[in-house]
DNA sequence: CTGAAAGCGCTAACAC
DNA sequence: GTGTTAGCGCTTTCAG
C-alpha cells in the first residue's frame, strides 16, 4: 500500500468514510454532524493531514501572500516597515514575499508586473523613481498596491507618504534657533523622489528662516557612512565656516561626524549633526546623534492596514476613491546638536 | 462581451484559433510550428495574458518559493545571508518568503510545520535553539531544509555552520598576543546554540593560552548596544583592571566602547573591544571596531546553493548523505584593538 | 447534513 | 505538430 505522497482530502474521506465534501467542510469549520466531525478530525490528525495551500488558492483565487518591494532591506528604515507590515499581516494569516530590489528600476517595475501571475494578493512599493510606465504598470495592476512614497498629482494608487519637507524644516529650524547660521546639508541621490524632497525641504526652510540657500553648502552622494564622511570633508574643505550640516540619512550623518572628529572638531561645539530615519545608527555614535524621524514603522503599518482593507473589501468597488495619508515628522534632539556643552557626550 | 477576469491559456487558444496545448507549448519553449508560435505569441501579447502561477504550481507540485526564517531581520548578520540567498536564489526564478520570528521558538516550529501546506518549495532556517521537537519536525518535513547554524550530532538535515569556537579563539589569541591578560567576555542570550558556542570559543582559547577562565570576567545579556553597555559598566565597576573586552557581536561591542569611552578610558590604550560579525556597526564606531566575521555571507550563499542543489536533484535519493559545511570565521583587526596609539582613530 | 460532480488554470500524456 | 483529455487538491454548488 503504497501512501504516494502527503495525504489529500481523498485520503482523508477514505479513512474517515466519509466523502470529500465533508472532509472539506470540517476543516473549514461548515457545520457537520458532531460525530463526522470526529471522525474526520481523529483520520486527518493520525495521517498528519495539512490542507495543500496551492490547491486552496487556485480555488479561491487568494494566495494569502503578499509582497514588500522596496530598494534594500539593510537600510534600517526598511527594516523598520518590514517589521511592521509583518505585525499586521501575519496574524491576519498572510505569508510575506520581501523583494530587495537594491534600486533597479528595472527589477521594480517587474515586481509591478510580477503581480499579473497572481503569486500574491497586493503589493507594498517602496519605489525610488515613478515614471510613467510605473504609473502605467500600478493602474493596470491585476491586485491592489499600495505605496509607500511620494506619487505624481492624479495617481490613481493608494500611498503613504512621509513628510520629508517638513522634516527638513524641523530640523533647520532647530539649528537656526540653536544659533547656526551656515548650515550645509548632504544629500543621498538627488534624482529620486525622497532625494528631492529633501532638497526642497532644506532650501524652504531656510527661505523661510531669510536665509538663501548657497550652492555651495550642498552635496549630493550615494548613502553609506564613508559616503558621508566623504562628503563632509569636501564641504569643510571648500567652507571651514560651515557651523552645522543636515544629513538625509543617518548613515550620512554618522560619516559627516566622523569626518568631523577626525579633523579635531568639537560635535555639537564646532559642527551641529543631524541625520534622518531616528535609526539604531542615530545612538551608535558618540556622541549620540540627532534624527528627523520621518515615521518608517508608521508608514509600514498604515500601508499594511490600507492593502488588508483593500484585500478584504471583496469586490473592487471600481469607484472606490483613492487613498492617501501623509506621516508627520518628528525631531529627536540628541547630543550632537544641543547646544554647546550639553549632553554632548564626550568629556570636556 | 465580459472579458471575466484576466486571460487564461483559453482565452489565448480561441484567440489564437488553436488549442490550450498548444498554448501551453508555447508559452513553455515547447516546440510548434513557427506560425503556430507566432500566432500564439500575438494573442498573448495583446491580451496582457500571463501564466497562472498558482495553477501551474498545482500542476507542477513546485512553488518555485522557498522561505528564510531566522529571528530578526534587523540583525545585520541576518541581512548579510538575506541578500546572498536571493541573489542565489532570485536568478533561478524563486521568490523568497521572509520569517522574522522574534526569537519565539514556537514560531520557528510553526514555520518548519508549514512546509506541509506546500506553500514554499524549501526552507533555510536560523534556529535559536533546537529542541528534539524541531529535530522531529524538519527529519518529517515535506520539504528539503537547509539549517545555518549548529545541529547535534546525528541530525538528518542538511547545514551549514559558522565556527564561533575557532572565531572567538582568533579574537583571544590576538589579544593575548598583544599582550592584554585580563580578557572579559559579553556574551548575548547563553541558552541559544551560538551563545553557548562563544563562550565555550572564550574559555578555550583561554586555557590553551594556559590562562584560567574566572566566572566573573563573564556577562551574559540581550543583544542590543545599551545592554553591552550596562554589562561593560557592570564588569569594570567589578574588575577595573580589565584591560580589553571580546563581545558575541558588534552591538555588544560598539555599547562596551561607549561605555568605557564614557568612564573617560582610551580604546585602545585602556581597553581594547572586539566584537562579531563584521557588520556595518563596525565601521559606526571611532576608533573603528575589530571584529571577528563569522561569515554570515557566505554562509547564506552555501546554504541557498545546497537548498537549490536538493529542489533540482528530482526524487529525492533516499539514503542521500546529510551535507554539512563550516566556514571559517576571519579576524578583522582595526583600531579597537591595535596596540597603544597605532590607528585609534582618536587625535591623542 | 451529506455526497456527487463541476471546475479553478495549467501541463503532459496520448492519440491523431 | 497538434488537439483531446485527464488530472493536480481543493471548495462549492446542487440534489438528495
Amino acid at each position: 500500500m503504497a501512501s504516494s505522497g502527503p495525504p489529500t482530502v481523498e485520503t482523508i474521506a477514505q479513512r474517515a468514510g466519509v466523502s470529500i465534501a465533508s472532509v472539506s467542510r470540517v476543516m473549514n469549520g461548515h457545520g457537520a454532524r458532531p460525530d463526522t466531525v470526529r471522525r474526520v478530525e481523529r483520520a486527518a490528525a493520525e495521517l498528519g493531514y495539512v490542507p495543500n495551500a496551492v490547491a486552496r488558492s487556485l480555488k479561491g483565487g487568494r494566495t494569502r501572500q503578499i509582497t514588500f518591494a522596496m530598494q534594500d532591506i539593510g537600510n534600517p528604515a526598511y527594516v523598520s516597515m518590514f517589521r511592521e507590515i509583518q505585525a499586521v499581516t501575519r496574524p491576519l494569516g498572510y505569508r510575506l514575499l520581501l523583494h530587495s530590489t537594491d534600486a533597479d528600476a528595472a527589477a521594480e517595475l517587474g515586481v509591478v508586473r510580477s503581480l499579473a501571475d497572481r503569486t500574491s494578493d497586493g503589493l507594498i512599493l517602496c519605489p525610488i523613481r515613478v515614471t510613467d510606465e510605473h504609473l502605467t504598470a500600478m493602474r493596470e495592476a491585476v491586485r491592489p498596491i499600495v505605496v509607500i512614497g511620494s506619487l505624481p498629482e492624479g495617481a490613481t494608487v493608494d500611498s503613504v507618504r512621509a513628510d520629508s519637507v517638513s522634516g527638513a524644516a524641523l530640523a533647520l529650524r532647530h539649528l537656526l534657533e540653536s544659533g547656526r547660521r551656515r548650515i550645509a546639508f548632504i544629500n543621498g541621490p538627488a534624482d529620486t523622489v525622497p532625494g528631492r524632497n529633501r532638497l526642497l525641504g532644506y532650501e524652504k526652510a531656510l527661505r523661510d528662516a531669510g536665509v538663501t540657500p548657497e550652492r555651495g553648502l550642498t552635496e549630493t552622494t550615494e548613502f553609506g557612512i564613508e559616503a558621508g564622511a566623504a562628503a563632509a570633508h569636501r564641504l569643510l574643505d571648500a567652507d571651514p565656516a560651515i557651523d552645522s550640516v543636515f544629513c538625509a540619512n543617518d548613515q550620512l550623518a554618522l560619516g559627516a561626524a566622523h569626518a568631523a572628529q577626525d579633523r579635531g572638531l568639537d560635535i555639537p561645539g564646532d559642527l551641529a549633526v543631524i541625520g534622518m530615519d531616528d535609526s539604531e545608527l542615530a545612538r551608535a555614535s558618540r556622541p549620540l546623534l540627532s534624527s528627523v524621524d520621518l515615521g518608517s514603522a508608521e508608514r509600514g503599518r498604515i500601508a499594511a492596514r490600507m492593502l488588508v482593507a483593500r484585500l478584504e473589501e471583496s469586490p473592487p468597488p471600481p469607484g472606490s476613491p483613492v487613498r492617501c495619508e501623509t506621516v508627520a515628522p518628528r525631531l529627536v534632539v540628541r547630543g550632537s546638536s544641543s547646544p554647546l556643552g550639553v549632553g554632548s557626550g564626550i568629556p570636556a
